[in-house]
RNA sequence: GGAGGCUUAGCUCAGCUGGUUAGAGCGCCUGCUUCACACGCAGGAGGUCGUUGGUUCGAGUCCAGUAGUCUCCACCA
């Protein structure tokens, strides 16, 4: 075995003996209780970012305990077509070559997305595999495949039959730059500083004007008409009058509407229902003419000679023109909230058009229930109430997309009497006039539309397939914060109408991989790491545990590079631990002695603890607890601890039983740790002796009622703080360890001080132990040390200054001193008493016995210094 | 305008249902070629747990207010 673990020769190694074993496959087994996770497909065209690796980690590791544990596990793996962002990448090559989209036609367009699709879609999934993810590979799915689109296909048809979706016209967010509709999820709102302007708006037939305010002038050459509050005194005798719209001379109505705030601005309102939803709600109400004045491409139609110019310059061109005829009263600066497009950033216009919008508030009330009764559970629970509130104002999601690449939407016109077929079957004529005149419609749907189905869709939906009947519903979501509504909230509403069922019981929240300063990974910042790089340097082990531990569920997480280094560090110290039991090794069976010595049942008492706690943490989502007893364990505990107590018995006739007691914790512990390091472990526990083929799938520990002896345990610690307390007088002093003292160890404990002296002598540097209930007679050359139950004596006095040890104690004596105080107050305090459960104040009570015995033994080393 | 997170050692963060002298990693200081590991060992310094008030026998932990910071949601032109 190499001195330093080397990852690089492992990690590849092992992940494929993994997969040849096919250990990470999900078997229907009637006799085992099934635990499935679905993975948050990344995008095709994506590249593994550490975002993917905490995620991916998260589930592996939940994945890999479970399975040990003897869950039927099946993680299910797969890839997401990514509409809008794998279109815009085809079309960026596209460009390179001086093509567009249209250049190509729909047909030939496609096969290049799909080639593309082909050539990398591949590389996120061998990224994931980089990562240990012990996904079932054979069951991997992309949301374009035939049973994903079959799926897509029938839910859009059935809720058509419901008249859960509909085709019409509304206001929907259009992005210019990507040429779609968008749904309201897709838009990121930003608050940006702009300005807003007054502009006077003629009355017709008087020389009054209509002050109007807005931060769009160029959606003026869309007004139809003026809004003003029906009880605004200022303004009612002009209701039922008509405006003039400058620039265009058209004759606009005055209105009375509620909606109008009487307190904002002037209080008169400029009506636009084709770009503002609003207005548009409002125009429908009165009746106002729609008129759209901006283009798929945001620039001005039907605005005269303003016809063809781009939002921007018609604007600017707008207030020229206002300005020059005197009509801007003023302009003020203004923030207000500009919505962009997620995928490309471009700000997003509000625009009347005929799209496809599923009913979300028919069906949020399910799945509001399903969250309110407890079927699902959000971890951290915050995020209950922000998927709550999210459910309770959602509108329609509009579902259509003027993409390409997707799922084309099953609805054909009929050119003669203009009815819709919608289908399961490609129909080749229309379903009401039976005319062969129809043609299907050209848009996609929304890619959310897809992943929404996602938990049923890769399990056969909707066949009644025997995976869809054994591993669904699903157990555990685990996805981040930012699309608990593009996703999570569109899957649970669609599992529930579609399969009646709660697609999972548990929606795991994380946050998201910072940089070590706290900031969102960029391009533009260009402080993005690569979890690959990270993997080539300290290994794909350290990368998990750094991502896991020291984090707490929904919270973000900075990666601070100096982290993995430690975690390394971990990795390797195992290593050496494993390297020492090894080299020491000459038994070849994994089985405990029959005779346990004290440090033995001292640590397999630690052993037991953690095992409980880790299965606990576990159970809680708390992983990051959970990975951090481990290390605590293995470092201090196993290595720190352990190890050294077992050094000398090796040496002896005891060095069977130590053996045997070094190779069951190790195992235990590896074991323990599996599913938070898988490579490591795996590679280590090959090398031990062992039974089964692989570690992943060995079960995972439990506590055991048999290996737990909390007297010995106690005991042993208290032969433990008798070496800590010596070593920590002799560094003190600067004594070197080489330089060996006598030890007088004067205690009531004398069986446990006699069982430890092999312990002491090694530990705390002895060259000889003694153990006495009676201190030396002449005690001026010694050096005192104390614990709760015991007194150190080591002949060391020329070394010392007793001055300063005076000194020392005396302070030692204050600190114990104040403490005793604060406890005696405590218990003193009739209301502790009476109050307090009473474990806590015999807690109390015996603690302070303790602290008693300190001071009388502190007392006692005091006046021998005199 | 609402909702929520965060504020604990020089830095990055844990601290689960309130109960030993508040922890870790890195950094810092002092020793150590102790036969697994210097990616190490032993010892140590360093914290009024943002702030104010409350509940409680007892609060980093619960409640209210407040400051700073970050995030999400929201159709005020």
């Amino acid at each position: 075995m190499e001195k330093i673990y080397d990852p690089k020769q492992v990690e590849d190694k092992i992940y494929k003996m993994w997969i040849d074993g096919g250990y990470f496959k999900g078997v229907i087994d009637p006799a085992k209780k099934p635990f499935t996770i679905v993975i948050p497909p990344p995008n095709v065209t994506g590249q593994l970012h550490l975002g993917h690796a905490f995620n991916n980690t998260l589930q592996d590791i939940l994945i890999r305990v479970k399975r040990m544990q003897g869950y039927a596990a099946l993680w299910v793996p797969g890839t997401d077509h990514a509409g809008i962002a794998t279109q815009i990448k085809v079309e960026e090559a596209l460009r390179k070559e001086g093509l567009t989209r249209y250049d190509l036609g729909r047909e030939k367009f496609l096969e290049r997305v799909w080639d593309w699709k082909h050539q990398y879609g591949n590389r996120i999934v061998e990224q994931l595999k980089k990562l240990g993810s012990s996904c079932d590979w054979s069951r991997e799915r992309f949301t374009m495949d035939e049973g994903c689109s079959k799926a897509v296909r029938e839910v859009f048809v059935s809720l058509y039959e419901k008249g859960l979706i509909y085709k019409g016209s509304r206001i929907i967010n259009w992005c210019p730059t990507c040429a779609t509709a968008l749904s309201d999820a897709e838009v990121e709102h930003e608050e940006t500083a702009g300005e807003i302007w007054h502009i006077k708006y003629p009355v017709k037939g008087s020389d009054e004007f209509l002050i109007v305010a807005t931060t769009r002038p160029e959606t003026m050459l869309g007004d139809s008409g003026v809004a003003v509050h029906p009880e605004d005194e200022r303004y009612v005798h002009l209701i039922g009058k008509t405006a003039i719209l400058p620039l265009m001379d058209r004759e606009i109505p005055i209105i009375a509407d509620e909606y109008v705030d009487r307190e904002f601005g002037t209080g008169c309102v400029k009506m636009t229902p084709c770009h503002d939803p609003n207005d548009f709600e409002v125009g429908l109400r009165h009746d106002l003419e729609q008129i759209l004045v901006l283009d798929e491409k945001a620039k001005v139609i039907n605005g005269g000679k303003y016809n063809g110019m781009d939002r921007y310059d018609a604007r600017a061109e707008i207030l020229r023109d206002l300005e020059s005829l005197g009509l801007i009263v003023k302009t003020e600066v203004h923030t207000r909230n500009v919505g962009a497009c997620y995928r490309c950033g471009t700000t997003i216009e509000p625009i009347t058009s005929p799209q496809w919008f599923v009913k979300v508030p028919e069906l949020a009330r399910d799945a509001i229930e399903v969250v309110k009764n407890g079927d699902i559970k959000f971890v951290p629970e915050r995020f209950t109430k922000i998927y709550t509130h999210w459910m309770e104002i959602a509108r329609d999601w509009c579902v259509s997309r003027q993409l390409w690449w997707g799922h084309q939407i099953p609805a054909w016109y009929c050119g003669e009497c203009e009815h819709i077929t919608v289908s399961r079957e490609d129909p080749d004529q229309c379903e009401k006039c039976g005319s062969t005149d129809i043609t299907r419609d050209e848009d996609v749907l929304d890619t959310w539309f897809s992943s929404a189905l996602w938990p049923f869709s890769t399990l056969g939906w909707p066949e009644k397939t025997p995976d869809l009947e054994y591993f669904y519903p699903t157990d555990v979501l685990v996805t981040m914060y930012d699309i608990i509504f593009l996703w999570v909230a569109r899957m649970i509403f669609s599992g529930v109408e579609h399969t009646g069922k709660a697609p999972f019981h548990t929606v795991f929240i994380h946050g998201k991989v910072m940089d070590d300063q706290g900031r969102k990974m960029s391009k533009s910042l260009d402080n993005g790491v690569d979890p690959l790089d990270i993997i080539e340097t300290y290994g794909t082990d350290a990368l998990r545990f750094n991502l896991v531990t020291g984090n707490s569920p929904g919270n973000d997480i900075r990666y601070v590079p100096e982290r993995c280094e430690a975690m390394r560090n971990f990795a390797n110290k195992l290593w050496n631990a494993a390297r020492f039991v090894m080299m020491n090794l000459t038994i070849e069976e994994n089985a405990l002695p029959d005779v346990l010595e004290l440090p033995d049942k001292w640590i397999l008492s630690k052993l037991n603890s953690l095992i409980g706690e880790v299965c606990e943490n576990i159970e809680k989502y708390e992983l990051g607890i959970a990975a951090g007893k481990i290390y605590d364990f293995i470092w201090d505990s196993f290595c720190d601890w352990y190890i050294e107590l077992a050094k000398p018995r090796l040496q002896g006739e005891d060095s069977a039983n130590a053996q045997k007691v070094l190779l069951y914790v190790l195992t235990e512990v590896l074991t323990l740790l599996h599913p938070f390091m898988p490579f490591i472990t795996e590679e280590i526990w090959q090398s031990l002796p062992h039974k089964g083929e692989s570690l992943m799938i060995q079960t995972y520990p439990e506590v055991s009622e048999t290996l737990n002896f909390p007297k010995e345990a106690a005991d042993f610690e208290s032969v433990m703080a008798s070496i800590r307390v010596v070593r920590a007088r002799r560094a003190e002093m600067n004594v070197p360890p080489s330089k060996r003292a006598s030890l007088i160890i004067v205690t009531d404990k004398r069986n446990v001080f006699e069982a430890g002296t092999m312990y002491l002598s090694r530990l705390a540097y002895a060259s000889e132990v003694t153990v006495t209930d009676t201190p030396p007679e002449d005690i001026s050359g010694f050096v005192t040390v104390v614990t709760n139950d015991a007194r150190i004596f080591m002949p060391l006095a020329e070394l010392v200054d007793l001055a300063k040890e005076r000194e020392r104690v005396e302070k030692e004596i204050g600190k114990t001193t104040a403490e005793m105080e604060r406890i005696q107050q405590k218990l003193t305090n009739e209301k502790f008493v009476s109050k307090a459960p009473e474990n806590v104040v015999n807690a109390e009570r015996e603690k302070l016995a303790k602290l008693q015995s300190l001071l009388d033994n502190l007392s006692e080393s005091l006046d021998n210094l005199r």
